[in-house]
This record gives C-alpha cells, structure tokens and sequence, in this order.
DNA sequence: GCAAAAGTGTTCCAGATACACCCATGT
DNA sequence: ACATGGGTGTATCTGGAACACTTTTGC
C-alpha cells in the first residue's frame, strides 16, 4: 500500500436527506441547483469535505449552511462511490441524514439567495445525482429505526401530543396504528413524561402535552 | 458548490474486517505494514480507491489480494474521517466488512511475502491507524445483524453440524445458547435444509449434516 | 346537541424461554 | 461400561395485536 498520486484523487463530498414532519407529511429538505451538472435542478444540501474537518462537521455545516439549524441529530448514513455519480469526475459522497422538530424550521432562504425548500416524500420529482437513491436509502433506515430506537423523539418539539407522536410514526412507516396500543407502547419506553399542560387545539377535548425526558439522546431498545 | 482543487483532496481507501470462526474463535484477517506509517504493526487490509473503480469491487480487490479469496459476503460498514487518521495528511477510509467460511481460508502469503495471518478478536493487540476502532464497529454491527437476519449462514460450508452453526452463534454473541431453543429457532428460518449424510467426529454420535438453501442470500427476518 | 379528536383496558395469540433425559458412537 | 457430543418436547412467560366506548371541548 504506497501513497498514491493526488492526481488521481477523488473530490470527497457529504450530503444531508433532512426529514422533518410539516403539513401532515414526511417531507425533506432539498436545494435547487445554481450551476452545472444538473443546473436549474433540486439537490440534497451538501459540500466538500475541507481540508482539517471531520465528516460528520462537514454534514452539519452543510446543513447549517442551508438552513441555519443545528444540534440535530445527525447520524452517517452510507457512502455512494460510483465511478460515474458525478459527471465532472470521480467523487465519492458520504451521505448522512438528519432529523429536525417542525419548531426548529427557520429556513433562511433570503441568505445566499439560493431556491431551498421542502418537498413531500412521497411526491418527489427527480434529483441530481445519485440523490434519489440517498433518499431511498435513509428514509429506509429511519423506518427500520423505529423499530429499535427512541429515534422518533428527535422529531418532536418541546412540548408535544402523543396524537403528534403517532402521526411521526404513522407518516414514516406509512401505516395507520392503532391508537391504544401505541400510546402504551411509547410510554413504557420510559422516555417521555406527561406535563400539566393541556393543548387546546379545536372544538374537541384538550390534548394533554408531554415532554422528551432525555433530549438528544437517543436509545437502542428491544 | 464548486469544484474543489485537487490539491486539498484527501485520499480515499477501503479497509475490510474480515471474519471468520477457526479453532472455536472468531477470528479476523490481518495484514503486517511493511513500511510507515506503523511499520511492522498489524493492520486490517485495505488500499487506495483506483480511478474507475466502485467502493464495492475496491474492497472486494483489497480482500482478495490479501487471502485470494472472492465471492463471499461483504457489506459496507461505516466511513471513517477524521483529519488526523493518517499521519501522512488527509484520509478518508469506507470500511467493509466480509464473512468467510472456514472452508475457503486459502491464504496465499506467499505472493507477495506479505506477513499475513488469522486473530482472535478477544486477544487484539492495538492496530494501525483506527483500525481496532474499525474492528469494534464492525462486530457490533454483526452481532446486531445475528437477530434480525440469516447472516450467520455466511459462515458456514457447504454441509455442516447444528453444532457449528450455534458456535457460530455462540462466539459472536459471546453467550451460551440453549441447544433445543437453537435448532428450533433456526430450522424454522426455512433456510437449511437437513442432507442424508451424517458427520462421525469421535467417540459419540455422529452429527446430521445441512445444507444452506440459498448460498449468498442474506435475508431479513422478523 | 352534535361533531371531532382525546383518552382508556382486556382478551388473545405467537414467539421466546426454561428445562432434563435418551441416543449413537469410539475406546 | 463409560465418556462424549447429538438429538428431542412441553410448560410457561411475555410482548404484540385486535378491538369499542366514554370524555371534553367548540360551535
């Protein structure tokens, strides 16, 4: 193993598939491209790994970038390597995914007067580059996470209904559950306590709101 | 996002753990480093990405130039980045890793005098670079993957004992298993099937052998 | 009073666990 | 005959799934 030459390099990327629950729905966030390859059309947000800066810093500065949000949860997520992914050359993506509450949506689209916005999952056109499939990827992974995990919390604000809760599960695996048993399901998880506050939200009776107990963190389970 | 110089471009590898069950152990393929960076230490193998070669055949042919040995199941596992993990500047390292059965351990270390061998995991001396960091994901990774798949099966001959297949199970979890829960268990995976041949290994009851139905399939359960 | 979402328990089933003895062979 | 690993069944426990009615509010 002999170093091999920088000509023959490949440019290092990351890319960021950030779900959020917004309008009733799974949607993530994307960015319209300024110049080519794939000109005019929408992307994951991302960049070039710098010179001194760890992958997972570089993921959440691209985030940051775009969006202006941060401490997320952000987790990597697989790497695409395909000798032809990019057409300017070889280039390899670390993707990541990141999971942000409905609250921390301060999209700042004015800054750098790029086209960023969010689009339903289930109703997305075609990306640039190999980032359908990053999509793909990660909303598979968030799924199978569920299942395991206290990840779906990450989703949530500070003060939350379980109904809110259930939709975050419902929209993502894309099933209906049934009420009673997901509610005893999340609360024997231990990770979510009940406030004194109630949310008055329509004419029919107050929702009552819980809170994460553990922020943050997120818990392998089963 | 504009293109990046070359000159800041990090170099990219691939490195791959490489499992196997020998002498009643899960053992791992190392490499010796014939030169620095950590000259003489032991190493996982691995090398740079080549111009027009995916992440995938880029592991496959670090495996294979290392043991001669193709064809068996590899996944990548996670990528690693950090800026100072290579002391000779930048690199970006997409580790694999990769199930051997016993069978197939044709090591050819005379092809290039490498010094290569086989390691207990639970004796691991400290490795190049990251590479016991590499090793440690890779074995949560497979222990995690024993409950909800057949991986396991990757391990295995063409015929083989019950027996073996729980040491299988066995050494990767580190736990005993209860030999009644375990045949019950696997055979109703529906993925091996019982053989008329039977194995005479010493002075007691000779072990049936099976058969995997779907060599080089992995599936998903539960 | 009625529409609309919030809230609440019990029964049932399937899969996991715990557990002990006989079998076939080599020496 | 005895030591050694191979092979087998049942009772129990536990977590998931199915399922319907009452409560509180706004209008």
């Amino acid at each position: 193993m002999t170093r091999n030459p920088r000509s023959s390099r490949p440019a290092v990327t990351t890319n960021v598939v950030v779900f959020t629950l917004r309008d009733d729905k799974l949607k993530l966030l994307l960015v319209r491209r300024r110049s080519d390859p794939y000109k005019g059309m929408w992307a994951l947000p991302g960049g070039y790994v710098e010179a001194d800066e760890d992958l997972d810093d570089s993921a959440m500065r691209a985030l940051e970038d775009s969006t202006g949000v941060a401490g997320v949860y952000l987790e990597q997520l697989y790497t695409f390597g395909a000798p032809d992914r990019d057409p300017r050359g070889r280039s390899i993506s670390v993707a990541y995914y990141a999971l942000v509450p409905s609250e921390k949506l301060q999209l700042r689209t004015a800054s750098d007067s790029e086209a960023i916005g969010w689009f339903a999952l289930d109703e997305l056109e075609p990306l640039a580059f190999d980032h359908n499939e990053m999509v793909h990827v990660a909303h598979q992974r968030l799924a199978a996470k569920l299942a395991y995990s206290t990840i779906a919390l990450q989703f949530m604000p500070q003060k939350f209904t379980l109904s809110e809760l259930q939709k975050v599960y419902e929209r993502i695996l894309n099933e209906k559950l049934d009420k009673r048993n997901f509610r005893k399901r999340v609360l024997a998880l231990d990770q979510i306590d009940q406030t004194q506050e109630v949310r008055r939200n329509g004419s029919h009776r107050p929702a009552r709101l819980y809170s994460v107990r553990n922020p943050g963190e997120v818990q392998i389970i089963r």
